[in-house]
DNA sequence: ATAATATATGAACATACGCTCAGGTATTTG
DNA sequence: CAAATACCTGAGCGTATGTTCATATATTAT
């Protein structure tokens, strides 16, 4: 913490007053995103949302997902993956609302839920191809 | 895994061919994603892109930078976080692109790398405001 | 009812992660 | 030069996470 002079309510140190924030570049009309600094409880709750994408299996289950509507035994068999591992993972996925499922007798596909999901993950996909 | 009766070479168990992947609801013309399914090591370097997002305090960093250049001191501040756990977060943030920075004299001012990092940051936000 | 199939779930273990703490580098000030 | 400031970094600790294993539930077949 910028132990400041004297009149300085905030922000950063004194003396340089030289170069402050020189932000030119900024961004566009900058859109509305909710309060601001982001409160600590809606952080928690997007981490959780991100954290349920930061895995390598859960991504290639939505990979798949994103093709088509699949069981969880062609699931864990087109991964090479456990069909236990994929259960909890679809878990996960379930909790997270960003797939659904309809049972089939004994069976159950799932799908994503919407095409929010689609989107954002062929977005970053993209994003990390350049 | 499925132990399939005879010729099935793969996907879903015997019996049933009743209810075949009923996907009606299809997603609008399939935009090109790369690879299918996700490569492994794809899939890695996706989840650790959204690995560096699953966390409050890294949020709210990016949040603070969606509006304003700060130097560490004032986002240690604004966060009620040590200068410490901010800079260590920083590095994160730096080493996965995320963020940029300029040197200042002693100080150091941080601003998001791009605007796709405002924009994904601004969407899921909202998709989750829903 | 019994067996087989498809999926779900809890416990346990190994790993990964974020914070604090202590110390280090670089820049400015006296 | 030494002291102060702004930031960075490594180690260590407590906690969270993903997998496997064993078991449970539900549905279908014999």
């Amino acid at each position: 913490m910028s132990e400041v002079g004297f009149m300085a309510s905030e922000s950063s140190p004194k003396g340089t007053e030289i170069d402050a924030p020189i932000c030119d570049e900024q961004h566009e009309p900058t859109r509305d995103v909710g309060s601001f600094p982001l409160e600590v409880e809606d952080s928690q709750r997007m981490a959780e949302f991100f954290a349920v994408l930061a895995d390598p299996t859960r991504l290639r289950l939505i990979s798949l997902l994103s093709s088509s509507e699949s069981c969880v035994c062609d699931l864990a068999e087109n991964l090479s993956v456990s069909e236990s591992a994929v259960s909890h993972q679809l878990r996960a996925l379930r909790n997270a609302r960003l797939v659904q499922y309809r049972k089939v007798g004994r069976q159950v596909f799932y799908r994503l839920h919407d095409h929010h999901i689609f989107d954002l993950y062929a977005t970053v996909r993209e994003h990390l191809a350049e």
